[in-house]
DNA sequence: GTTTCGAGTCGAATCGATTCGAAACCCTCG
DNA sequence: CGAGGGTTTCGAATCGATTCGACTCGAAAC
């Protein structure tokens, strides 16, 4: 037996203990083909005399060409992106169906703005499958290179490029729903906050020319032109800079209310529930009651334990939507093509929504 | 030219299309050894015409030795462990300093309960170490494999395996200070609210068998024996069933609160800054105010802007304390064996706790 | 008694790089 | 003109498995 000093022990050295050839010891892992019941068993008796643990990982995949793992883009730092509850339940339904394959999800992250600082992170890793799931709007330098390595990509909605299979929902029309719900409660002065509209969107109102109606498919345009279908482009609208945030919402929430009363609007219209949270907190701290004096609807429908509310919303199923999301990965990784989906939303009526006073 | 249909170019149709050898065509790509510079260019042109991406990222793993990946285990739903904040902010410093390895995190997900499942699931993957970061206390069968297979393991507290390197606290001396602080405002009838004591602990009052004084590493157990240090063994303790949680701190404070004024605590002490949140906004609904009525501490010093309080807590710095661990790995990946530390804790007092009334 | 068949095993090629020692080359100096 | 020295380049071994075609052997079929 050679000895290979202090080394792991590899599938040889077991094969040589167990008297059989290396072909046969791998056969006897991968439960591959026949093997007598005999030496199957005497295979893995040498593997545990040695303290063999399976066979090497790395050596396995360059073999069979896949590394086990899934790529998950951030977009900015881990911290603001997981405060995003959405984002967690669309990872944690992804979760669930790659934990079946097995496949691991290895999280990259990609401060903003960094612009092409993300190739050459990307480049060293072995990934099967790369999903966009917490990202902004935008071009991505990301995308040209995954294509290039030809690397199949996923993500639900943005970045919206033709090489990326999709799990969408048709923002604008769920937007139009939101909006009509609003208006058939009565109220006509109406206002929106929006998620921003591009990556480098400041805090405010939206300007115009931010407002691209090609791009009906990036959820903060397309939610935005729903509402103006209902509303009209007067309608005020403001933009958060920091995506789906708390603070983004209190903020943009405060800038709209803390006006003279017959300019304030009766309702506000939201491009996330937990935006709708920083709203409605602001118009608590500015004295308003919800939904007495004012009436705020979110989208999402994720859970927000701490709110003393039940928000309004559009129900996009984030756990169901990562659950899908695995589904394709799983199906690309087994060889067919999956093309892209629309999934329905639902509108959920909570206590955040009265006809106004 | 060795036509090799659709397939991907590799390092040798590269060198071959550059008319040098694979071996200096490696050199190119990794910068190591002397190149003329007129063959580098050649060779950086031949990959570009042949949309060469960069050396195969398994082939190279697997000949250095290294998967450029480092697992974090996850206990639980995915989307229970992101609930944590605190936890949140040790992934994001780690992740900051992994970024510049450059290293990614593998997230594995380990549906708690579900004992040796997690082995078979991280047998084919490949990992540089792995860190412990949102796991709870008790046996990890993942802890033995890891180990046979020498991966290097990281945690910050649990679980204590000796294998383990700890970035850690005084978990005790941070629970007697807290509690000092209370019991220097003034405060005598005081209750706790902790994490769960073992991870099949169940939410209500904590049994005795389950505080064992040599597991004082374990943040729920070191705590609370800590918060006896300083009232005494026989003031109420009471557990979460899910770890670190807003609603677990509910419940629990609802518990604790909706008793006849006499009996009632004028402060708690927490585990957690989340679990603090529940009390808090318990006591709320209950017509409490805080902290005129009722005194609340936390534990972390996390961010929770959608509380209108500044919770009193033990700030741990989590973002810092992931950085440590990150740099903690990448010694360990650079060769060194770096010993486990021990972080400072510090009192932060906000706007929760104040004499009693 | 030969042929056929299938279960079980094995050898060798392969996945795509990295790395080390040796070879080739071009100068410069004695 | 040959030795010495530095810079480039190259060939071959290696990382540790998987996989395919070929081979062996005993039992069943004829």
């Amino acid at each position: 037996m050679v000895t290979r000093g202090q080394a792991r022990p590899t599938l040889r050295d077991v094969a040589e203990r167990a008297g059989v050839s290396v072909s046969t010891a791998s056969l006897v892992f991968s439960g591959k083909g026949p093997v007598a019941v005999a030496t199957g068993d005497r295979v893995r008796a040498a593997a545990t005399e040695l303290g063999f643990t399976g066979p090497n990982p790395l050596a396995s995949s360059l073999r069979q060409g896949r590394s086990g793992a899934i790529g998950v883009l951030v977009e900015g730092r881990l911290r603001m992106a997981f405060r995003d509850p959405f984002a967690i339940a669309v990872l944690d339904g992804l979760a669930e169906v790659l934990e079946t394959v097995p496949t691991g999800m290895l999280l990259i992250g990609q401060p903003s703005g960094s612009g092409e600082s993300v190739v050459p992170q990307l480049a060293p890793l072995a990934l099967d499958a790369v999903v966009f799931s917490l990202c902004g709007p935008g071009e991505n330098p990301a995308v040209e290179h995954l294509a290039a390595r030809g690397v199949p990509m996923f993500s639900t909605g943005v970045p919206g490029d033709r090489r990326i299979t999709q799990v969408r929902i048709d923002e604008r029309a769920a937007g139009i729903a939101i909006a009509e719900h609003v208006r058939s409660l009565g109220h006509r002065r109406v206002a929106h906050v929006a998620m921003p509209m591009l990556p480098t969107s400041t805090a405010g109102p939206v300007p115009d020319a931010e407002v691209r109606p090609g791009e009906a498919n990036v959820p903060s345009v397309g939610r935005l032109l729903g509402f103006r279908d209902v509303f009209g482009a007067d309608a005020a609208a403001v933009q958060t800079g920091d995506g789906s945030s708390f603070e983004g919402g209190r903020i943009a929430g405060r800038s709209l209310l803390d006006v003279p009363e017959r300019e304030r609007p009766t309702a506000i219209v939201t491009q996330s529930d937990v935006i709708a949270a920083g709203v409605i907190v602001a118009a608590e701290e500015l004295g308003l009651r919800v939904p007495d004096d004012l009436s705020v609807t979110g989208f999402d429908g994720v859970d927000l334990p701490w709110l003393p509310h039940r928000i309004t919303t559009m129900d996009q199923q984030g756990r169901e939507k990562g659950r899908i999301l695995g589904t394709l990965v799983r199906k690309r990784l087994d060889g067919t093509r999956p093309r892209s989906v629309t999934q329905p939303v639902q509108l959920r009526v909570g206590t955040t929504t009265a006809p106004p006073a």
